[in-house]
DNA sequence: TGAAGCCATGAGTATTTCTCATAGATTGAT
DNA sequence: ATCAATCTATGAGAAATACTCATGGCTTCA
């Protein structure tokens, strides 16, 4: 069988010229060398060298080989660099799963300083599960996931990494706009707008409205946060939206968050990974990262 | 170090699903298999499966070294196919040397048969030699050496494969075309038409003329055989060829062989080799092919 | 002709790789 | 749940392989 180290030798030949160097530049005894070359032969049933002296002279079969050296040596070195880099977890894929909407916004304040720290790790983002977050992480489609349901489970590992209020977003002149926090009952008369996503998953239900048993008068789903925002300083209803969020956009428009409840509503955003994954350098990276861009926003 | 054998691991794995499958596919116990991938992971540094039970998933260093695999394997078994049939002699290039012109119309005819007995063997054909046809042949230049000097050398080896004889062409009408043999002194107002070469190369001279101390009256060098032959043709001169090539083109042209000296000019073809390449199989079966193309000649 | 450099070879040692035997894990069927 | 079948991991010893050392022959060049 031709193996790599066969190869490595033919190549070592051409370049030094003499056996001896060719010896040297392998880290191997000259009589090594002459045994291994002298197997090889044997074994391939064909000189790959004419020696006429000390003249060495490639046979047409030796040529091949030198052929196949050339071709096939820069690409085990080259895996080989791969697969280092991916031992010390400086490349990869990160795949990151999103179950909170509004933190698309603050994901990109993550990868933008990930990506350039991290030049050999792709990123993607995906948001629609088939089997729910978690299950995404298990069946390997992501490998990171953005959630503010810890659901502890052997296997995973949770990370905060993010705290936020959520807070009722409203027009500039509406009437709750100056309250200082505001109570389910004065969402009665209220258009909600939401992103499209099922009742239970919504905070200002499971943690506002739903205790108290209130409902909005209507309630419209928009997938953008912009498009929500731009509805709200319309005037055509009100949203629940992270606080930092809110600030940012009410800077260019006219729209204000409220509090929600005395105490408002708290929560708290994790990264999920498999535990396996634990000592994969760019995912501890990405972790550490989000943490940094945190501070900033509260 | 990557070797072959971790490509053949990993792509058997793959092919077959379980190590165990894999290592019976490898000629491998189970054991051996599982203390080569401990081995492999443990110096890269990094798993190629994530293993969950028994059912295994590549990491993306895996699947890296996977598609290495892929790429790689193909190429080491076809060259070791080529080098097999190099091995045996079935593939190669035969690079023919020529120190005998007309033998050229010869050489087409055993080269016409070689060429679909040894599909895989390329043919080549060389005239001109910087240090003679010995030299291009120990220079490796060419491999086979047609000749009618074999000039004994340690390290050659040569076969007669051929003989003829030489005779003199003159046109149909010539006055010595009746003769049953000409004597050098006939030629002494004779225009003779020859091969551009050395005139101690030229057999009519070394084995004819210069003996009985003739020149003719003019001499002519002419490099194409059947240009010389058209000359002869219109009586312009006459030349010195194998008698089997004057009589092949006798039936189409007005021209006629005629012995030189009462025993005439017996000739012999030989073809040399390196005896280091007396064992290439294609070399052989040029050679024996030669001999049989001679026999139809005679 | 001798010195230096190169290659080949045999013998012994070191290392690697394999097998055997065994045990733990997982899967699927009863 | 339990059992059988199948798969994988591991330790220990055996087998095979690769390497080094020591040496000698050959080639080249001054």
């Amino acid at each position: 069988m031709l193996e790599r180290s066969h190869l490595a030798i033919i190549a070592a030949v051409d370049a030094r010229g003499t056996l001896t160097e060719a010896a040297t530049s392998l880290h191997l005894s000259q009589s090594a060398l002459s045994h291994a070359i002298r197997k090889l032969e044997h074994q391939l049933g064909t000189a790959l060298w004419e020696k006429e002296g000390r003249l060495l002279r490639l046979t047409q079969a030796g040529e091949q080989m030198l052929l196949l050296a050339k071709r096939l040596l820069p690409q085990f070195e080259h895996t080989e660099q791969l697969l280092k880099q991916f031992a010390r977890g400086q490349r990869g894929a990160l795949r990151i799963g999103m179950e909170c909407h509004p933190c698309y916004q603050w994901l990109l304040k993550v990868i933008t300083p990930f990506l350039s720290e991290w030049p050999d790790v792709d990123v993607d983002v995906k948001q629609k599960f088939q089997f729910g977050g978690i299950g995404a992480l298990f069946s390997y489609d992501i490998d990171i996931l953005v959630t503010p349901d810890p659901l502890r489970q052997s296997g995973l590992l949770y990370t905060p990494v993010f705290d936020y209020e959520q807070v009722l977003v409203v027009h500039n002149e509406h009437g709750l706009a100056h309250k200082t926090y505001v109570v389910p009952e004065d969402l009665i008369d209220e258009t909600l707008i939401s992103y499209p996503v099922e009742r239970e998953r919504l905070d200002i239900y499971s943690e506002f409205l739903s205790p108290a048993k209130c409902v909005p008068k209507e309630h419209k789903e928009i997938e953008a946060t912009n498009i929500m925002l731009q509805m709200v300083a319309a005037g055509r209803g009100v949203a629940a939206l992270p606080k930092w969020l809110v600030e940012e956009y009410a800077q260019t428009m006219p729209i204000r968050g409220v509090r929600m409840g005395k105490q408002g509503i708290a929560k708290q955003i994790f990264l999920g990974i498999r535990r396996s994954d634990e000592s994969l350098a760019y995912l501890a990276g990405f972790i550490e990262l989000a943490g940094r861009v945190q501070t900033s926003l509260k």
